[in-house]
RNA sequence: GGAGAGAUGGCCGAGUGGUCUAAGGCGCACGCCUGGAGAGCGUGUAUACGCCAAAAGCGUAUCGAGGGUUCGAAUCCCUCUCUCUCCGCCA
């Protein structure tokens, strides 16, 4: 959420930064503004009422304390002043929640660096590595290695669950274990706090980094409880720091976490998921940090190269690619997706999205820190990123390295696998 | 799931209708004292919104959340949420 003050002193420039991300903000930008002047001024009102009430309770209180018991003028007086109070609060409450709406539909501010453009072909690439194999003419997809290997079981998850909750077995699933470890590894030795968190979780948390309300029917809700089943560890981790506020000291703060993580993505089906390529369930590392303004843009480069050391050592070849305007998402500021070449259904497949969404999420879920001597409060920033989602990685590493008599598993993951080949 | 008890500031904790402008303590910050430290003493110590060009200052709201009674609610009433204890169930 932008911030009020933000839209108020720069209303200009704010509107001409959303036209990036192709959204018009001209209307609702001033409708936001004449709501928070309505709402100033019943407040005023409001307040000066609420006062005269207040002195006048005192008031009568200390002539009950003087032994008079007749006040029944102040009270007729504080009683329609009461009435008042009750339609301007109510008022108030109703220009707030209309202004809160408003504000919840403007996405964030695209950085000043994110190229103009309208969907992912206008991507800037920023650097690519790795070697893109030469597979024999007989290369089998992903999906078809999964069965001949016997290590993920597609049909399998449709009897137990249904589409896209695939069963990983036997060195499948170890793959998996070894992952997870390997990128919790390499995070906590980068400084990140390893977290376990809730794999569910409640609908402020939702709110707070944004998959509410406008994202409600990609997470999968458990109605009975009112809670959601997460669609990322971004959710319960940034929500670790709702309504806190930090020591300037203590930033950045670096969270690491893996999760299960759940999507409904309801309506999409067909080629284009096919696999492995987009579930309901997958495995993800996450990585979050908060932190101060001055800095955000520092920690998205360090976490852009983190998310890259990775993907050298597992020997994928991968492109990261700067989101343009018209491609990055409605909270974040500055977006680097991460891509690896699988080679055999010869796609790009995204497999990480490392973003900065400066204070707009913080400003939703009053995540604040203090400097020091400092007596008010401001906004951090949150930052995060995937590092790394298993199954597009799994897909990469099973078509890049096959071999007739086997899949080559990269020699970094030798100590968490104990086998560096998967045959039959 | 059943029965009971609770939820007060950064933390502990008092407060059952009117100087609550929330006692007291701990913690923290600053000052005095000291050769230095400690102890002691003193001062201060939340958040949001609004008024004001800004600061100072002032106003309003916030004692788990929401509603109600009353001139006046931390305190009384209703609803909800959460926590704890016991029982039941359970990896």
């Amino acid at each position: 959420m932008l911030t009020l003050k933000l839209i108020r002193e720069n209303t200009d420039e704010v509107i001409k930064h959303l036209a990036v991300k192709h959204f018009d903000g001209s209307v609702i930008i001033s409708k936001i503004i004449e709501l928070d002047d309505r709402r100033k001024a019943i407040q005023l009102q409001l307040d000066n009422n609420l006062a005269e009430q207040n002195r006048i309770a005192k008031e009568i209180g200390k002539l009950f304390n003087e032994g008079t018991t007749e006040a029944n003028s102040a009270k007729a007086k504080s009683g329609e002043l009461k009435e008042l109070s009750k339609s301007l609060s109510q008022e108030l409450n109703e220009v707030e929640e209309e202004q809160r709406k408003l504000l919840m539909q403007v996405p964030n501010l695209p950085h000043e660096s994110v190229p103009q453009g309208v969907s992912a072909s206008d991507n800037v690439v920023v650097r690519t590595g790795g070697n893109i194999p030469n597979l024999a003419k007989e290369a089998l997809p992903h999906w078809d290695l999964a069965s001949k290997y016997n290590i993920i079981d597609f049909e399998l998850g449709v009897k137990i669950t249904g589409s896209g909750f695939p069963v990983y077995r036997g060195k499948g699933a170890k793959l998996q274990r070894a992952l997870i470890n390997f990128f919790l590894d390499y995070n906590t030795q980068a400084g990140y706090e390893e977290i376990e968190p809730p794999h569910m979780v409640n609908e402020d948390s939702a709110y707070g980094t944004g998959q509410l309300p406008d994202k409600d029917s990609q997470m999968y809700h458990v109605t009975a409880d009112g809670f959601y089943m997460i669609p990322t560890a971004e959710v319960p981790v940034t929500n670790i720091y709702r309504d806190v506020i930090l020591h300037a000291s203590m930033l950045p703060i670096k969270l690491t976490a893996y999760t299960p993580c759940f999507r409904r993505e309801a309506g999409s089906y067909g080629k284009e998921v096919r696999g492995l390529n987009r579930l309901h369930q997958f495995d993800k590392v996450e990585i979050v940090q908060i932190q101060h303004p001055d800095r955000s843009y520092e920690s998205l480069e360090e976490m852009v190269s983190h998310v890259e050391g990775l993907l050298q050592k597992l020997e994928l070849p991968y492109r990261i690619v700067k989101l343009c305007g018209g491609d990055m998402s409605f909270t974040s500021a500055l977006t680097y997706d991460f891509e690896v070449f699988s080679a055999a259904q010869h796609k790009w497949l995204e497999v990480s999205s490392v973003s900065n969404f400066e204070s707009y999420q913080a400003n939703r879920m009053m995540l604040r820190f203090k400097e020091e001597g400092d007596k008010k409060a401001q906004l951090a920033h949150t930052l995060n990123g995937s590092s790394l989602a298993l199954p597009r990685i799994v897909a990469a590493l099973l078509e890049n390295n096959q071999t007739p008599y086997g899949i080559k598993i990269p020699k970094v993951l030798l100590p968490y696998c104990g086998f560096d080949i998967i045959d039959l």
